[in-house]
DNA sequence: CTGAAAGCGCTAACAT
DNA sequence: ATGTTAGCGCTTTCAG
């Protein structure tokens, strides 16, 4: 506590020791003989010291903290996540720092760098839909801050990785609209160069080729910044509807594209009652919609604790960690009445 | 940074300069003479270097860091008041912490402790339902640690608060439930001695007596944990349709009684289409909903900005502040299917 | 078993 | 205009 809280040397001074042996009692040095240690234990309990962290850090050039980067905590996919990371952070003796991007790549970098200049001992990123190039993050990684990465990863650095079966997923959820003989589904998806929308594009293309329905890439609509802004999807849906093939079926790459477009749907009254739709979201209320809502939902709360496992694991790993690995967690589909055929 | 990265010394080295002289011309000092500042600014450019906060904040005691304590950042409220905290916070050069307590009190002091001990220059909170005695609060409030709450305040400690006009709000949404000719209106709602309830609770009366329904206590409804637990808000609900007085509609007090109470009342079949149905939540899915759901929304991302204006005011007196004020902001009743008497 | 002293990176009072 | 030194709170050699 930085408000004229108690030091070591108060404690030294009122018991007349030297600071260093208080320091050695406080953290029970073996070298320290029993009674100097009680006495000191004592004393630092009854006045209440707490060591100063931030003293601590300087010396140790370790913080106990680790860094989180994500796009939006007001999504739910990443709001669970993090509880995930919460919950095991907590109990290993870290505390957690939530950063948000807002898909935004200069605000994901400034956030990297104050993270990193706080002195983290590690860092679990999201990249934003605007990222590609990720040099600052690149740079760290050679300095050998310990990153994990999830849900969008890169293929830049190599470390540990965590993600859904995106491919699996959006498999599943389109061959589900085909079944339901729905024939021109349309996907809309975010920044081509993401990694999850690259697996669940492969995942759509795949489930299609499967059915032996052509792929229509006038079919497939990017939303760059991922829905934030949601002119990007009304336009999207705009065009698809105007377009020569009209969709009959929509299906939706991420959490905020979902609800967005879902509420679009409804909004532009574009018949919508027979436009077959399901998505990736992490809603719980996914049921309470109308119709109640179709969904991949990921397991986001594990991912997290994977991910954060993995991070604590080269943080404390006594020697370089060069063997990593991307452990990849299975969706499910929850089946509703928004993807069903009328 | 901390692995090896370029530090003061490093320059003074490269340019035979002493650290103190770096440190002026790094800082503009006017007693440097501007060949050695630009000599010592463009090096430090060119190797990158960066300042590092920590031996900072060791020094000067503070961080430009301010914490943020909510209950939980996966509701619509919260991530809403932290988005307009945040934009303003990073104009103004400062970095946020986000903190969660889950509605535990525990948590929340260990947070509260750990965000102080981290030398944060002020603490944001909105109180977790489990609190009422707040030692830890008042304690770095008594050291000097300027804070501000909002939502959930506190009587305990004299200091700057920012809430919506949950009086009002609660006021409105009762009347207009009367206005539909709902007669037996519940009120279900977070732990009794929270601000936000009692608040709440005030208006919800009011509005009884204005229109001359009496107040009958068996149809307000305490989910101590503010709903976290799906099971209270059952036992609430199964309570009140098994009581004498059976309720026409209902009137929930926090975003997720809303959500969690709507989605229970769905899936318990309880007549739900009769019941009128309204309450306060920040979503913005509302009229996804089945029926579309009348809400009370409060202004969650200008109360964080007051909340976090109010607090950099503090942090930046030169003198100590001791006059505090209560800022209220005005909710909105946005009116959908939901309330509506068949 | 205990103490003195150096050092983590930086700033600022105090020389010069 | 620049350098020297002390100190923020703590740990950790190095000496006794």
């Amino acid at each position: 506590m930085k408000f004229d809280s108690v030091t070591i040397k108060d404690i030294a001074k009122a018991l007349n020791l030297s600071t260093s042996t208080v320091s050695r009692a406080l953290r029970g040095s073996y070298e320290i003989s029993p009674e100097t240690k009680k006495l000191v234990l004592e004393y630092a309990e009854k006045i209440n010291y707490r060591p100063n962290p931030i003293a601590l850090s300087l010396k140790e050039r370790r913080t106990r903290a680790i860094g989180i980067v994500v796009s939006e905590i007001a999504n739910n996919y990443f709001s669970q996540a993090i509880n995930g990371i919460e919950s095991i952070a907590y109990n290993r003796g870290y505390h957690v720092i939530i950063t948000q991007s807002h898909e935004s790549q200069e605000r994901e970098k400034v956030n990297v760098q104050h993270l990193a200049s706080r002195g983290v001992d590690g860092l679990l990123v999201s990249l934003s839909s605007e990222s590609e190039e990720i040099p600052y993050l690149t740079e760290l990684h050679e300095k050998g801050l310990p990153i994990v990465f999830f849900d969008r990863i890169t293929n830049e650095i190599d470390t540990h990785k965590v993600v859904a079966n995106n491919y699996l997923g959006a498999y599943h959820a389109t061959e589900h609209l085909i079944y339901q003989d729905f024939k021109k589904i349309a996907h809309i998806t975010s920044s081509p160069h993401l990694s999850i929308t690259k697996e669940r594009l492969e995942g759509y293309k795949d489930a299609l080729a499967k059915h032996k329905i052509p792929f229509d890439e006038n079919l497939v609509k990017y939303c760059h910044r991922g829905g934030m802004i949601s002119q990007e999807v009304e336009d999207a849906l705009t065009t698809l509807f105007k377009g020569k093939v009209k969709p009959d079926a929509i299906f939706t790459a991420s959490d905020r594209l979902t609800t967005v477009c879902f509420g679009l749907l409804k909004r532009m009254k574009m018949k919508r009652a027979d436009v077959g739709f399901t998505g990736f979201t992490n809603t719980q209320l996914g049921d309470l919609f109308s119709p109640p809502l179709t969904v991949i939902r990921q397991p986001a709360f594990e991912i997290g604790q994977t991910a954060i496992e993995l991070l604590i694991q080269i943080i404390e790993s006594k020697r370089p960690v060069t063997h990593f690995e991307t452990r990849q967690l299975e969706t499910s589909l929850i089946i509703r009445e928004s993807s069903m055929k009328k």
